[in-house]
DNA sequence: GAGTATACCCGACATATGTCTGATTTAATA
DNA sequence: TATTAAATCAGACATATGTCGGGTATACTC
């Protein structure tokens, strides 16, 4: 294999490895890792990739360097086990179950939900998924969505017949749900994570 | 003891919500935000914190307080669309896609990898699906892993019969793949996840 | 009341850390 | 050769930061 890259190509793996580990190193630690014996030289490769945009930083506070974009700033979202009836953010307090997503949403917030019943099985959710919600009062025609239905949450795909709402599940075992009254929507599906090992799978 | 809403409890979701947002405070970020006159306040409260199990800090670093257990240290594995042949540490080499896990692979090493094909829909993988593979040479029984066929890596399910090893489809109209010569299992898969919207899914 | 524990405060020290000014080396170029 | 730009080094400064010793007030126990 060919040779690895320049000092500046090091200096960028490190940062990003340290960044990914949870901990953006400082000027100082860059210096040893790379065996400067003077911190600018540490310092100007740092520069250097910022102003390359290949690193962020913010302001003059220590450790922070930070990888650009959406990318690299995980952020934790609380998983709620089952949802019943009453307000969202009561479901979501007291929660220490955590599981990383790796965008964000924007002005909404997002939870994490794990399904119950195989009713969306021909979408490829299964029971035990966990899926990624964006929490929002109402859907688009065809989006995934959890809904509170019988005082509980359920995940359904989101039709409008006739300018009818219908909760649609993905398996034929199951009817269509045609809601009586107003329809109470939690938020929209946008990732669905299966957990193939108990000693990974989050409480 | 410690009343709900109390000041321990505060200076807990603080930092809790700082390391999860990929920066943990330092004693004095904590002093300031919880409106204390002395820095000792704030100190003495995480000491609380860590003696009681809450939070784990390493050694006398700045910014230096964690989330106890595997759960809060999310890292990040590489995405690769798709393996051909050869070494995979070369195929991982020089990607910018990266996917946040919120689990370690111990020694091993892990990379994601997007499917292709529909052959494994009946265990709920569909095309375009992603999975998150820790990388070993073997596999037991049953297990979902990622193994090279025909020099491109495939997902299919690990099944040892008579003592020979297969890879069975979860789709009835695909073939159980006997192997001719040695099996290549490049991992072990872990989870699955499945992104909703295009605007989030990883390159 | 004496003792004790908790929570908070004050002031301080040694080191860590971001940043700056300027010099030296190195390599490519006119 | 002289010039130029990049990379590295040297030394320093102001502030940030972890840590420590000791103080005050309150509540509770004996």
């Amino acid at each position: 294999m060919a040779r690895k890259g320049g000092t500046r190509e090091r200096v960028y793996e490190y940062v990003r490895k340290r960044i990914l580990e949870g901990t953006p190193p400082t000027v100082r630690e860059v210096q040893r890792e790379l065996g400067f014996r003077a911190v600018q030289s540490a310092q100007e490769h740092l520069d250097a990739l910022v102003a390359s945009g290949r690193l962020e930083k913010v302001g003059r506070v220590s450790r922070g360097y930070r990888l650009p974009g959406s990318n690299g700033t995980a952020s934790f979202v609380p998983l709620l086990g089952s949802v019943q009836a009453g307000e969202l953010s009561e479901a979501i307090e007291n929660l220490d179950a955590y599981v990383a997503v790796d965008h964000d949403f924007g002005d909404r917030r997002g939870f994490a939900l794990r399904v119950r019943g195989d009713s969306m099985i021909d979408a490829g959710i299964l029971p035990g998924d966990i899926v990624i919600v964006c929490e929002q009062p109402d859907a688009e025609n065809g989006e995934v969505v959890v809904a509170l239905v019988d005082d509980e949450a359920t995940v359904k795909r989101l039709r409008v017949r006739n300018g009818r709402v219908e909760l649609h599940p993905e398996n034929r075992s199951y009817p269509v749900i045609v809601p009586a009254g107003p329809l109470r929507i939690l938020g929209r599906v946008v990732e669905v994570r299966r957990y193939l090992e108990s000693d990974i799978r989050p409480t």
